[in-house]
DNA sequence: ATGTTACTTGCAAGACACTTGCACTAGTGA
DNA sequence: TCACTAGTGCAAGTGTCTTGCAAGTAACAT
């Protein structure tokens, strides 16, 4: 249950004034080890599971952290009503369809927005900051 | 301040055992009325200045039964945490950008997703029920 | 017009995701 | 090892949205 990158990341913190505690790694490597994003919820469970000493809030705050620094990535899926992290490193840009019946997500690898953001700003004049391109429907199992 | 379609949309309610009340027909013509998607607290505060006597819950429960008649769409715009709504009647299929800095809301009139939803579907073997494309960014005078 | 039915409403309370205040704990650099 | 300050847990608070229930009212039948 290691942490792949821990000195390099425990630099990245430390450079932010930040510090590589022992609930921060323990979040860390549940994102990384997670083929699908987690809420913070999710991580909770998933940290109370593994016995680690947690509490949801500390989650929260680590969340929050390691999503200013750019080392996780912030998603919300289609009405869903709740944000989901990621680990950024090693991961290319992508978005998910999540399966409206047994809720499994899956990374799409496709991300065709690059034209349409020129559209866009040519049309509203709007300067585009960031987008979300999400999908639910019915996976393989379910339909 | 009137409701353009009140017949035919009392018709459509009719059919379906709901009634045309004095909220449903005022949360109607605000979001007739309205230039981009309304959230439930967004709508109450209008009806309030309007003199319009309503509850906030009075506002969800006609919102909810409005999108399952399928007279609104509800729709999620990229970070905001809560719903919005629009008028179905007359409007094409769109999204939205939203200025970061003040908050103006703008509808975008492309969704070039159709090539892209097949291509989702043979990558994954899902089937595509729903998708929500939404940007953010600064607006002409927010630059 | 009036009564009956059941849809609708307002108020109070609850659910859920997320945030804040504060005193105590524990990384880090010296 | 010490001092500094970031980080943590607990309790309480926010904001959005939902549910329970008694009272109100739209719509049809008579």
């Amino acid at each position: 249950m290691g942490l792949t990158m821990e000195t390099t990341l425990t630099g990245e913190l430390r450079a932010a004034g930040k510090r590589m505690t022992r609930t921060r790694k323990a979040v860390l490597s549940a994102l990384e080890a997670s083929q699908y994003p987690l809420s913070a919820t999710d991580l909770h469970i998933q940290l109370k599971n593994q016995k680690v000493a947690i509490d949801l809030v500390t989650v929260y705050r680590n969340l929050t952290a390691l999503k200013q620094l750019g080392l996780v990535t912030q998603l919300e899926l289609h009405q869903e009503g709740q944000f989901r992290y990621e680990i950024k490193k090693g991961r290319e840009h992508h978005h998910h369809i999540r399966c409206k019946s047994c809720g499994r997500i899956v990374d799409l690898l496709l991300c065709p927005l690059k034209k349409l953001t020129a559209m866009i700003e040519e049309e509203t004049r709007f300067v585009v900051g960031d987008h979300s391109l999400e999908f639910s429907g019915w996976c393989p199992k379910c339909q």
